[in-house]
RNA sequence: CGCGGAGUGGAGCAGGUGGUAGCUCGUCGGGCUCAUAACCCGAAGGUCGUAGGUUCAAGUCCUAUCUCCGCAACCA
């Protein structure tokens, strides 16, 4: 029996549809599960979704709908962009899923008979219309509700905690002294921000939030969605359900992918549960940076269309999935635009290795109508090109496994150019000038052919759709491109036969392309603006009419100074005068509004800001560069006159 | 002093334990013509944020300082 793998994504909150951020980290676990079954794994590949929680439920409500019609939807969308993105996933776990919730509440009445769970008072501030807890930090002011801005009370309820204090020390031995987290940067950071002052407690149980995995033995609470989420990647594969059976199979996990933010939960909580669960341990877990936009450029030179789907139409799923990885370091984010997608399927995709099987397979077919003749000829040039290409694999092998895929590529992409570099050294169209030398001619492209033979292999798990198109082209067979055939050269039949066929990766014109895009994101907008007023539906005259708006002119402004975005601004309404916290300050000086006149929204509940009190909000409109413009009006214009 | 990250040729980045500053893209020049105006070679271009310090010797160690970016506080 062959060794087993057990690689996992994390399951996706979904809130919202899925994008490039989910892509990246799914296709990169979508890399790795290839690359295992490439090499003979027993490959359990897990994705899945996170549903339950207040945020679906809100969400679920704005469009009413029930929670789980919504996440139906959503899960939907995710499954639809995986087969598109070509994702290899073996299995998909919903956190609604009947045996998942089987498990989660199995694993609570365990760690409650073991003690781990027990019942305390969760004290904090409350908010009864919300019917929300809040911590001191996410409060307004310090005693306003963040949601309906009314004031909290303490409270205390009734909760299930889970005895993470316990395990302080171990986790940090965890940490420190195994290389259970990756990379290794984010150790002392976990260590410092939260594990160094001792673990608290973790409350594992609401009451206030009804769409949840209930308490088995009481049904008032739900379970925490961390609790009931990270219990996934051992639910799925059948921990105390009776649905899956391949918990002793697969477990622990050799993999679990994450994306930054919630390393958190994943290096700390989890592996304290999977220890009162006396369940080993998850053997690595990988922190990755995030795909950010940024760079100023960018967005001058045209909108970002970053839409997983319409990357994928435009450019090939595969250059998609190329891009991605290769761009983005090991532990660090990396940015990402249009003009960097388009510059990488240019240079590497299409100029480097798409140029490279169709020059290659040109010639064969020039030079030899197609098929080599198996006389041979070698030479001391051909000596490096092909120690660089029989040395690859391992490197790579090792590279992947640690989830370095920039460095993978890197290192395929050096053979890639040093096989360029061999045709002008050997400048096969000088052999092909004289018959006499068919045999070195056919020497230098079978060593070519090989060498594309092994890069195309080792290139599969990152684009599973592309390269069994290069080994149509380059005539190697299904058993030409196994593991265990790509260290070595002599691999394809020495009379291989290549057929020429459709370019692998078209050059993108990127001045055209840009204006394409450019082009395509304005229609784009309107589009979707009259769709949201559609959505939003009408209101009725006396609705609009609740909201007062007058107008004013701007007296006097300034920047408060620890705030970024704020400016604080006082408005002659022609009353008694208001002030205003507005975040514009990133767009406006304060000069630049003194004086001039405003509408405002007049009967706004007041909130505070960074410790200033706001009447009231002004009026900007948005700009297709995420700014914001402040509507002003004529000065003639008396202030504290109504707007409607 | 909230936490963290970063400042290296035009752009994006490498540069554990100090000893001639590298890579990719771009630019310029040349070569080649098999190939997707692709490929190959060469060149120009850097006071390594700033100021001090340690040292025979510092992107590389120490101190101070400036700037930028995430996260949180703040887009009412």
């Amino acid at each position: 029996m062959s060794e087993t793998y057990y690689i996992t994504t994390p399951i996706y909150y979904p809130s919202g549809n899925p994008h490039i951020g989910h892509c990246y980290t799914t296709v990169a676990c979508d890399v790795i599960a290839r690359f295992k079954r490439m090499q003979g794994y027993d490959v359990m590949f897990l994705t899945g979704t996170d549903e339950h929680g207040a945020k679906i439920q809100q969400k679920a409500e704005a469009e009413s709908k029930t929670p789980k019609e919504y996440v139906d939807g959503i899960v939907e969308n995710f499954k639809r962009l995986w087969s598109f993105m070509g994702i290899s996933y073996d299995r998909y776990v919903r956190t609604t899923d009947d045996y998942h919730i089987e498990t989660v509440q199995n694993i609570f009445r365990k760690l409650y008979d073991k003690g781990y769970i027990y019942k305390g008072s969760y004290k904090g501030k409350y908010c009864v219309p919300c019917e929300s807890f809040w911590t001191e930090k996410e409060l307004i002011d310090g005693c306003k509700c963040p949601d309906c801005k009314r004031p909290v009370i303490d409270s205390e309820e009734e909760a299930y905690f889970l005895r993470l204090s316990d395990f302080t020390d171990r986790i940090i031995d965890l940490l420190r002294n195994s290389d259970y987290l990756r990379p290794e940067s984010r150790v002392n950071e976990m260590i410092n921000n939260f594990v160094k002052d001792g673990l608290e407690d973790l409350c594992v149980s609401r009451t206030s939030v009804k769409w949840g995995i209930p308490v088995p033995f009481d049904e008032n609470h739900t379970v925490y969605v961390w609790l009931d989420a990270l219990i996934n990647y051992i639910s799925a594969i059948g921990y105390e359900n009776s649905t899956y059976n391949d918990f002793e199979k697969y477990w622990p996990a050799n993999m679990h992918m994450t994306a930054k933010e919630i390393v958190r939960f994943h290096s700390i909580v989890w592996p304290a549960i999977l220890m009162m669960l006396e369940v080993p341990l998850p053997k690595r877990l990988y922190g990755h940076g995030w795909i950010t936009f940024g760079g100023a450029k960018m967005s001058k030179s045209l909108g970002n269309v970053i839409d997983p789907f319409v990357l994928g139409e435009r450019y090939g799923v595969d250059a998609v999935r190329y891009q991605i990885l290769r761009d983005m370091p090991y532990g660090s984010d990396s940015n990402f635009s249009n003009e960097i997608m388009i510059g990488r399927i240019n240079t590497d995709l299409a100029n480097d290795l798409g140029n490279l099987v169709s020059r290659t397979v040109a010639m064969a077919d020039k030079y030899f109508g197609g098929t080599l003749i198996s006389d041979r000829k070698t030479d001391p040039l051909d000596d490096e090109l092909k120690a660089m290409a029989e040395a690859l694999r391992d490197p790579v092998a090792s590279l992947v496994e640690e989830a370095q895929h920039s460095l993978a590529l890197a290192e395929i992409f050096k053979v890639v150019s040093r096989a360029n570099k061999y045709i002008d050294e050997t400048t096969p169209w000088i052999l092909a000038k004289d018959k006499a030398n068919d045999p070195r001619l056919a020497t230098v492209l079978y060593n070519l052919l090989e060498t594309i033979r092994i890069c195309s292999a080792l290139l599969f798990p990152f684009m599973p759709t592309t390269m069994p198109k290069v080994w149509e082209q380059i005539g190697a067979k299904e058993s030409d491109v196994a593991y265990d055939k790509i260290a070595t050269f002599g691999v394809l039949p020495a009379y291989v036969t290549v057929h020429k066929g459709e370019v692998l990766f078209p050059r993108i014109d990127i001045d055209k392309e840009i204006d394409e895009l450019n082009a395509m994101l304005t229609p784009a907008k309107t589009i979707r603006e009259d769709e949201d007023l559609d959505k939003a539906g009408i209101i009725t005259i006396d609705k609009f009419a609740e909201t007062k708006l007058r107008t004013g002119e701007i007296i006097a402004c300034e920047k408060i100074p620890k705030a970024k975005k704020l400016l604080k601004i006082q408005v002659d309404d022609g009353r008694h005068g208001r002030q205003i916290v507005s975040g514009i300050a990133q767009w406006y000086a304060p000069e630049d509004l003194i004086g001039r006149k405003i509408i405002f929204v007049a009967n706004l509940a007041p909130a505070k800001l960074c410790g200033e009190e706001s009447q009231g909000m002004l009026l900007a409109c948005d700009t297709a560069d995420g700014g914001a413009k402040v509507v002003f009006l004529d000065n003639d214009i008396p202030n504290g006159s109504t707007v409607r």
